[in-house]
RNA sequence: GUGGCUGUAGCUCAGUUGGUAGAGCCCUGGAUUGUGAUUCCAGUGGUCGUGGGUUCGAGCCCCAUCAGCCACCCCA
């Protein structure tokens, strides 16, 4: 797990304001719920066999013997939330959320045990124009990052439940049959999870899928409709993908439409966001059937693009525009004076020197704080009832005004 | 869970065949008794990741362990 330190989180506040405005801006609606969760409604949901259920959930027992779990993700509790407060009752929905996930992996770039996702779900509306308007969604929250041009969004269709079954027997007499030329990891998930195979990273098992069953042959009627209605309106709108038939997913409540915004910029972690359709998830957590989709924009991986592909906007400084220095006993005046001035001044970033110290250390506090302007209030402008202003970025000379003509002075910096 | 690499000051790093723990930056003070960022001088700061072992003596050699990074697995 990590932190984000002073230096780092103005670059994650630029990237989650420019995240939450687009939502706002396409009538997405946030919702909170709680970090912890019932071990169960993981379980029921990601799916029993799944790496992120069997070794990586953070699980305990609490006071009374339930068994919690930090969620892993956040799909499952938005269900909940929305399920249990009647959210879903004859209604659409649009909803974000944004915080901490924990899974127990071995960390690595872009990978951390706590990380942090902003979660995009919709429910309610089962046509593919609300699965390209997330796309669309993403897309714009990519594009106005400024990471765009390294990105490559992937779509696949996972169809229904009866053809995954059906395309998932296919695949394993094909793969069967050129068992002993597959790689270790592959002939493992050939027993748990054979659609993973398809993604693997295995040079030679991707040159034998070349000739193995394709998902896209084993949709049916309607998911293929979908499909094609929903590429129909990304070709509309200007959107550019990659059908990439081997696009699967990790957890097993997705069906239909699935995809992934990818780069190369990140080393081994290439999804920067991902997501898809899963119409079944509701009904299987005790709702009634209820068309959703959705996705998830992982932060960290995000705020690495941004600062990988130098999109860092120039100013995103928090430093301060103002520095106080005040020396002797005048602190009283000083704070008084600091709290007209954000009071009548509330765009200015006014520091107020705290801890005393000589005016050489202050100076040396107000040089560092990145302000222009030192405000200087001793003892002598304390008995005449003035302030000093000293300009700390420009040559120019130094002057001593009343209260009233300082903040005139400072008015006009604006 | 598996593999590779790395752990020495707040940060970036030196440290010779095993012989007193070092530099730069940062920070503090002074040169300058009311003026920062440049310059000069001085100073603070270390359980050498942790625990064992070998040795007269270990930052250095051996064993174990923990943490970090990168990759696999998995996933956003």
């Amino acid at each position: 797990m990590n932190d984000v330190l002073p230096m780092d989180s103005p670059l994650w506040q630029y990237v989650e304001g420019v995240v939450t405005d687009i939502l706002s801006r396409y009538g997405y609606q946030e919702i909170r719920f709680p970090i912890v969760e019932s071990t169960e409604l993981f379980k029921r949901s990601i799916g029993e066999v799944t790496d992120i259920v069997e070794k990586e959930m953070y699980t305990f027992e609490d006071r009374n013997g339930d068994s919690l779990t930090l969620r892993p993700e956040g799909t499952a509790c938005c269900v909940r939330a929305c399920e249990e407060n009647g959210l879903l009752y004859n209604q659409a929905q649009r909803l974000w959320y944004m915080g901490p996930m924990f899974r127990h992996e071995r960390p690595q770039k872009g990978r951390y045990r706590q990380f942090h996702q902003i979660g995009v779900e919709t429910f309610g509306m089962n046509g593919p124009d609300i699965d390209a308007e997330t796309l669309l969604l993403s897309a714009r929250i990519l594009r106005e990052l400024g990471v765009a041009p390294f990105v490559q969004l992937q779509i696949n269709s996972l169809g229904s439940s009866d053809a995954r079954v059906n395309y998932k027997h296919a695949l394993v007499s094909y793969l069967d049959s050129v068992r002993d030329q597959l790689d270790e990891d592959s002939k493992r998930r050939l027993e748990t999870n054979p659609l993973r195979i398809l993604d693997s990273k295995d040079a030679n098992t991707q040159l034998l899928l070349n000739d193995a069953p394709i998902l896209l042959d084993y949709l049916d009627g309607e998911s293929r409709l979908h499909f094609d209605g929903l590429k129909l309106l990304l070709d509309a709108a200007g959107i550019e993908y990659l059908v990439n038939p081997r696009l699967v997913r990790g957890l097993d409540y997705y069906g239909k439409t699935a995809f992934e915004w990818v780069t190369d910029k990140l080393g081994a972690q290439s999804t920067v966001c991902a997501g898809g359709r899963y119409d079944g998830l509701v009904e299987q957590l005790g709702g009634k059937p209820t068309p959703a989709v959705g996705f998830g924009i992982g932060l960290e991986r995000l705020v690495l693009l941004v600062q990988a592909i130098n999109a860092v906007p120039e100013k995103l400084d928090q430093q301060a525009d103002v520095f106080l220095v005040a020396v002797g006993d005048v602190q009283s005046i000083a704070m008084r004076l600091a709290e007209r001035i954000r009071d009548e001044l509330p765009f200015v970033r006014l520091i107020v020197n705290c801890g005393g110290g000589n005016f050489k250390s202050q100076f040396k506090k107000a040089d560092k704080s990145g302000a222009d302007v030192a405000l200087i209030l001793g003892e002598d402008e304390a008995k005449s009832g003035k302030l000093t202003i000293k300009f700390l970025r420009e040559e120019s000379e130094q002057r001593t005004l009343s209260f009233d003509e300082a903040i005139g002075w400072l008015q006009a910096l604006e």
